[in-house]
DNA sequence: CAATAATTGCACTTCCGTTGCATGAAACAA
DNA sequence: TTGTTTCATGCAACGGAAGTGCAATTATTG
């Protein structure tokens, strides 16, 4: 039984072929995917079953879903004892204009903000815009 | 010639019984508004003429787009001499679970954050999700 | 007035996300 | 092992929202 197995067993997932393959695609790439870029990769496998996974392993917290302001869903593994729910484990998004790839900076939280009286705050999230280190030369 | 129609006219745009009409609409809610809010709220005029007011709006800086994490694109006035591009005009909207309604927080404007070496931010949006000062009872 | 330009309405398309239902594979209980 | 149940996958279709081409209407200009 090999890591990625286990990982999808403790996470309460049943380590289907597909789902191994899907998880290792996502380990491997380091910006956030697409159902799309799924799609393209796996041209085999059916659409719904790349979307159904997703979201599995979205609900079993082995992935989360990022809003880019694309308005097209992203996804990236989460970062190993993550608690995605938790405000301190929200980290901010960079979307690059240029190449228009997405990446997750996990090292940057988002910052605290005070809102107004009545305000409940539960959740964030902060994306930058902008251009990537891949993009801008450096 | 009324307040709205100079205010059109100033921002390049020609004042026809429809965009003030839609600009009324928009100044008299205090929440974003999306497409179709206005379809209904305009049984009458055609959704394609809704749609385009509101990008010409947002061409000429009399909305802004907001991205609350719904998919649904709202918009909102801007405030007067406000520079949507400028980071410093960048405030942070608040997303209400409870009513689903967006809120511009115009004085909370998005703290700068450092990113790592050869990212260059250009713009960012930052949405916090919860409960609004409506639905909390406060 | 005629000529021109801008606005509006209608029809249609595309894209992404989502669901219902049938089939196939795996787990389980006898 | 066999039958039963549960879960995963595939196929087909739907829905909402954004966006476009073009014709008709309205406003502006000379
Ligand atoms: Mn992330
Ligand atoms: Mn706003
Ligand atoms: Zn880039
Ligand atoms: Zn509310």
């Amino acid at each position: 039984m090999t890591e990625i197995e286990k990982t999808l067993e403790n996470k309460g997932v049943r380590p289907t072929a597909m789902r191994i393959l899907i998880y290792k695609y996502l380990a491997e790439k380091e910006v956030a995917i697409a159902l799309t870029d799924m799609e393209n990769a796996f041209s085999k496998a059916d659409r719904t079953t790349l979307y159904r996974t997703l979201k599995t392993f979205e609900e079993k917290r082995i992935v989360h879903q990022i809003d880019d302001g694309t308005n097209i869903s992203k996804y990236a593994l989460c970062e190993p004892g993550c608690n995605c729910e938790m405000e301190q484990d929200l980290h901010l998004h960079f979307h690059c204009d240029n190449c228009d790839e997405t990446v997750c900076l996990t090292e940057h939280k988002i910052p605290h903000i005070n809102l107004p009286d009545g305000y409940v705050a539960e959740n964030a999230n902060l994306v930058i815009k902008g251009i990537c280190d891949k993009c801008s030369g450096q």
